[in-house]
DNA sequence: GTCAAATAATTCAACCAATAAACAAATCTT
DNA sequence: AAGATTTGTTTATTGGTTGAATTATTTGAC
């Protein structure tokens, strides 16, 4: 019947006066949170566009709860009462990163202010029965000394290099010969989300500097894959398969591919590629090596991914983040020829290096509580 | 500082309790919008999960408004008091739908039911000086015909086969020879949007059929772009300048591109390369040719597309639309090849055809009414 | 044919949360 | 020491939703 007028873009849950207090809490909590320095009441108010007044009874609830504190003022500047300072509280939620790879398996507690507290890594081949207990094992351990410091861990997430489907399943991760392994959405009675490693990894950047709205992550290991933030949040697709630019064709009759087809990305930037081009063994020894070819490569594949998404800046991680300075010029070429719009692109490389994965998944259980925190209060 | 917990994701404005009645307001009105057939007040109250005081109060506001109105009741099913239909007013506000193209320019009208009310299509080359002005003229004339009809027209979106900026700045359109031209935001006092043609096709689509969340709407004219909709909503880039798809490289040794690449997709899918492929000289005359290039040309470049984005619907449009029959099995041959989730993709052809950017561009305003009922009801 | 049951829609008192304005607190300026 | 200035709290008011009671209108049963 009626066409045109679309799908809603209004959100289909009613707005009730609950749902005014929870926005407006996760309001307050974040114009805190993003904040350099601490912030008085008043300036929340005045970023914010609330009253003082209301700004102070919203404060109160998330002092009550543990998600801020005050701290002394701030060097105070004229005439005037001086400021309470407000903080992210750094004895409140907290929330537990993990992550499992080919070769070692970690996990990581960051609390609300964005501190690393606990950092755990246990280096070896992950490719056995078991390896998901020994990792329950350490995340119980993380857990316990987050606890310890006076920490209530709000939830757990997992990186994994592989496709996850909704409900904590893994498609296949196929470095790790996993295929179709639920891993659930519990973990010892906490909340549990399984996400892709670049997703996750993509996600650690969100906040960094000077938070370009979008992004792409793009995660170099053993395969090539992508994290993809538009407008502040992931893109995780239909079915959260998003992001898999290991098989962009660069050349039709380039060297045949694991995936049935000739001259993939894979073939010229993926680890294995880099290392038989570079005619070394160590990933560490790609430093001082010639990388023409994968940057080309890259510079091509992300070029389609520009030229597509019209995002601004890339972000470079995993095996690349140290060899950013030495991909940077053919990549540039290589974007500079190909990007019709000739926009201006910002490549650099990613900030938390090999932690990445482990801080991101930590850094979206947090991201959960900094956008329901009434959900957090409301716990029993 | 604090870095992990990411930009937020809570809209920047506090809620009021303005908002709230702002908010309720649109997800009624979208609720009946959305309903194939009339709803009732009670239904809505169901549906939205408001109170039926609640639904009352707002329907009431906008039946006086002429956004809704109240038609007989439906066949009803048993015991009880009939309900009242509720209906998308035919008599209320209306989009306003331009366009123009190499060899035409064009307006509609169409209201919130989603009919289109007046179609006027004026023939001709417009690469000349004086084609705006002959399309503001075009545009008055449609909006003259629809205040006869006693609607109101709330907007005009105006759709380029081009780039366009912010502030309605069309940065280049090459095949119009355009190039920095300002068309403003401002039609004749109605406010004004101009958006790229794909864009504005791609949102067409939005609400026909089982509305597929996420899809991409490749048109493909003399160049190719896409409209790319993620999450039921258009996703228009940093700059705006989403969906280049024409220049995916198919193969680094293929013809030589006008981009000065070689192997663009443009070069095996694009409407010059199709024809003389084919060895015929008319776009009607494709229909009886072998599309097996073209088809293979497109399937490669959309795998990339879904390996990237996850989407799982594609819709063709412009002068592929009558040939998606041809071009089928050679795209889904190649997306089968290609896509390494292996999941299904549906291709099909774009609803309006050649007025799919028209329509487009008038329901984006009708979107805007939507989206902001209390705005419209608002206005002196 | 009348009454009970069922469903739709409206009315009204209660409640929740934000607002605005007045007030209290703490510091700077002169 | 007095006034200016800014922060933060208190209190009455307002807007908007809720929930229960009420009215309206039909179907079905006796």
């Amino acid at each position: 019947m009626c066409h045109c007028q679309g799908v809603p873009s209004v959100s289909q849950a009613p707005i009730r006066q609950n749902s005014v207090r929870a926005h407006n809490l996760a309001l307050v909590l974040q114009t805190v949170a993003n904040s350099a320095d601490p912030i008085s009441r008043a300036s929340v108010a005045g970023a914010t566009g609330l009253t003082r007044s209301t700004v102070s009874a919203l404060v109160d609830d998330l002092i009550a709860g543990s998600l801020l504190t005050e701290v002394d003022p701030a060097p105070r500047t004229g005439a005037g009462r001086p400021a309470a300072g407000l903080r992210p509280a750094p004895d409140g939620p907290a929330g537990l990163g993990l992550e499992i790879n080919v070769d070692y398996r970690a996990a990581c507690v960051v609390d609300l202010t964005g501190t690393l507290r606990h950092r755990l890594v246990e280096a070896g081949d992950q490719r056995q029965a078991g390896a998901l207990s020994a990792l329950t094992r350490l995340a119980a351990l993380a857990r316990h000394r987050a606890e310890a410091d006076g920490l209530t861990v709000a939830g757990a997430a997992l990186a994994v290099p592989g496709l996850v489907a909704a409900g904590g399943v893994v498609r296949v991760a196929p470095n790790l010969g996993w295929q179709d392994i639920t891993i659930g959405t519990e973990l010892d009675g906490l909340p549990l989300t399984v996400d892709n490693e670049a997703n996750l990894a993509a996600l650690s950047e969100l906040g960094v500097g000077e938070l370009p709205p979008s992004f792409i992550y793009v995660s170099g290991e053993v395969g090539i894959g992508a994290g993809i933030v538009l407008d502040g949040s992931l893109y995780r697709g239909v079915r959260g398969w998003s992001g898999e630019i290991g098989h962009i064709p660069i050349d039709a009759s380039g060297p045949l591919c694991r995936c049935g087809a000739r001259g993939c990305l894979e073939q010229y930037a993926g680890q294995e590629a880099m290392l038989r081009a570079a005619g070394v063994t160590s990933v560490a020894e790609l430093a001082g090596a010639d990388l023409t070819i994968a940057g080309t490569a890259l510079g091509t594949a992300l070029s389609t991914v520009v030229n597509l998404l019209d995002v601004d800046t890339i972000v470079l991680g995993g095996i690349y983040a140290p060899l950013v300075a030495r991909l940077r010029d053919a990549i540039d070429a290589e974007i500079g020829r190909r990007v019709l719009t000739g926009s201006p692109i910002r490549l650099r490389a990613a900030t938390f290096g090999p932690d990445a994965a482990m801080r991101g998944a930590a850094g979206a259980v947090l991201q959960g509580v900094l956008n329901d925190p009434a959900g957090w209060l409301a716990r029993s």
